[in-house]
DNA sequence: ATTGATGAAC
């Protein structure tokens, strides 16, 4: 009798732990449920050990190597706990350490099954190493699971991120009952190698597209520069495609940072408020930078302001912190700098640019020289990009700009930019005498086209560039406007012979 | 228990 309850509040207790396990939030509540599993002496029950592994290698609010920890306590793991292991470390910061867990099963004679090998290849993909991903796949051929689907569509993504769209078009053609996923992997891939074309001709052959399908190409067109094109899909996919989510959004705002288009950008950001799309870190991130860089900095700082700063991580800082540095708002970025610190977030490399090219808007030296110094002394290595960095502040206190040509005589960037510090302290000789040299060496300077953006549409130019319909009421009001300023300058009896030639250079932008 | 789309600076 007495014996038959015990065993029913055993039966109890394990089954409450059980679904105790089921609710768990956060690792600390894991780790309480946990110690209950070993003092009641359950630490070698199967049930409870994979629910705790799954928690800790899962769960966002989990902790791999917390789970490491548990498994590598197991005597012989089941391929479940291998499986959840290979796969918690396959999402982690160190995909690489999946690989070595398999390498440890076969060394240990462990077989793995048909769900080791996509978390296998996942790692692969992630660390865009192709060489491990072929040796896993040479071990899927070799155990006989190539006609996997799930195992065939991970490959196709692992090559395509490798940069391999050939072999990953080799596995996507060999799929006998082709998926949406394999259509959307393979779509994916080759707009990640850049090949639009094969891309779109993917997205046309689908007789099935979901919201990835749409949401890939136009990323594609977004990641080739194609921003008109990417935000004529978009439309077409309000019209007759599934409804956009937030990583659609990340794109499409992407692509009217990239244009300048403020007023599709403003839609944009309607569209996501009116459809409830959830406000993530990345597409906060996206807004910020694509406020900024339409010159909304005000729109820039507003949503910065609303994510809670606990939630924040180094890249919206960087976004806001390098969107006030483009503004001259070199105090503002550098107060944020100090806000970011406060908050606890560790400043990376860009961050670094970000507050470097603040510097050199604002004309701080020193304390560009102290920034270029905490780089390294927070263990980071400066790269050419900071050099460059440091060398425009110098440079606009003159120290540098000669050297920077010697080093780079055919970078066209060089000598505009020490032409155009002469003209900034009216040393229009010198200035002139810098454009001369680059010609004469025969460097071109890249042609830079202008994007204006009137009433939702978007007017592309160049320089000499006659093809707009207005060109000719353009010329004319631009001459115009030439001559005023010409006028004006005589007026003030200054010698702005340069000036003028630079001015035309500028404006013949047009 | 599995696979597929998204953010910062040059």
């Amino acid at each position: 009798m007495l014996g038959v309850s015990l065993a029913c509040k055993i039966t109890n207790i394990s089954h409450n732990l059980l679904s105790l396990l089921d609710k768990c939030k956060s690792i600390l509540e894991l780790k309480q449920l946990h110690a209950v599993v070993i003092s009641c002496g359950l630490s070698q029950d199967d049930p409870f050990i994979s629910k705790i592994l799954c928690f800790s290698a899962l769960s966002n609010s989990g902790d791999i190597n917390y789970s490491y920890r548990v498994f590598s306590q197991l005597s012989s793991p089941t391929i479940f706990s291998w499986n959840t292991i290979i796969r918690g470390y396959s999402n982690s910061k160190n995909p690489i350490q999946s690989l070595s867990i398999f390498l440890k099963m076969l060394r240990l004679g462990v077989a793995p099954d048909y769900l080791t090998y996509p978390f296998l290849v996942k790692a692969s993909a992630r660390l865009l190493n192709q060489e491990t991903g072929v040796s896993v796949h040479a071990h899927i051929i070799k155990t006989g699971h190539e006609s996997d689907r799930f195992i065939q569509n991970s490959l196709i993504h692992m090559y395509a991120a490798c940069g391999n769209s050939m072999w990953a078009q080799k596995v996507f053609d060999s799929i006998q009952q082709k998926n949406v996923v394999s259509w959307n992997s393979m779509l994916d891939g080759y707009a990640k190698c850049g090949e639009m074309v094969m891309a779109q001709k993917a997205f046309e052959s689908m007789s099935e597209k979901d919201v990835r399908s749409w949401s890939s190409l136009i990323d594609g067109y977004v990641k080739a520069g194609e921003y008109s094109e990417a935000m004529a899909i978009f439309e077409k996919m309000q019209s007759a495609g599934p409804k956009a989510n937030e990583v659609t959004m990340v794109s499409v705002s992407c692509a009217c940072a990239h244009m300048g288009a403020l007023e599709k950008g403003r839609m944009i950001y309607k569209y996501i408020v009116d459809n409830g799309l959830p406000l993530t870190l990345v597409l906060q991130t996206s807004l910020v930078d694509m406020y900024a860089k339409c010159g909304a900095i005000e729109e820039a700082l507003l949503i910065f302001r609303r994510v809670s700063k606990s939630q924040t991580d180094v890249l919206i800082w960087n976004a806001v912190i390098g969107g006030l540095a483009t503004h001259g708002l070199v105090e503002e970025s550098l107060k944020l700098f100090k806000e970011m610190q406060i908050v606890g977030i560790c400043p990376d490399e860009v961050t670094y640019l970000c507050l470097l090219a603040a510097c050199a808007h604002g004309g701080l030296v020193k304390e560009a020289w102290f920034f270029f110094e905490s780089l390294s002394k927070c263990g980071m290595t400066p790269t050419s990009e900071h050099y460059a960095c440091m060398v425009d502040v110098l440079a606009r206190a003159e120290i540098v700009g000669r050297k920077l040509i010697e080093l780079e005589p055919n970078h066209d960037g060089r000598y505009i930019g020490l032409s155009n510090m002469y003209a900034v302290d009216k040393r229009w000789d010198d200035a002139r005498s810098m454009r001369e040299a680059m010609e004469r060496r025969g460097v071109k300077k890249s042609p830079g086209f202008s994007f204006v953006e009137i009433s939702g549409v978007l007017h592309r130019f160049i320089a000499h560039d006659k093809t707009h319909p207005d060109s000719e009421e353009t010329y004319f009001m631009l001459n115009f406007v030439v001559y005023q300023m010409k006028l004006s300058c005589h007026e003030d009896n200054q010698e702005r012979s340069l000036n003028d030639t630079s001015m035309e250079d500028d404006l013949l932008l047009f």
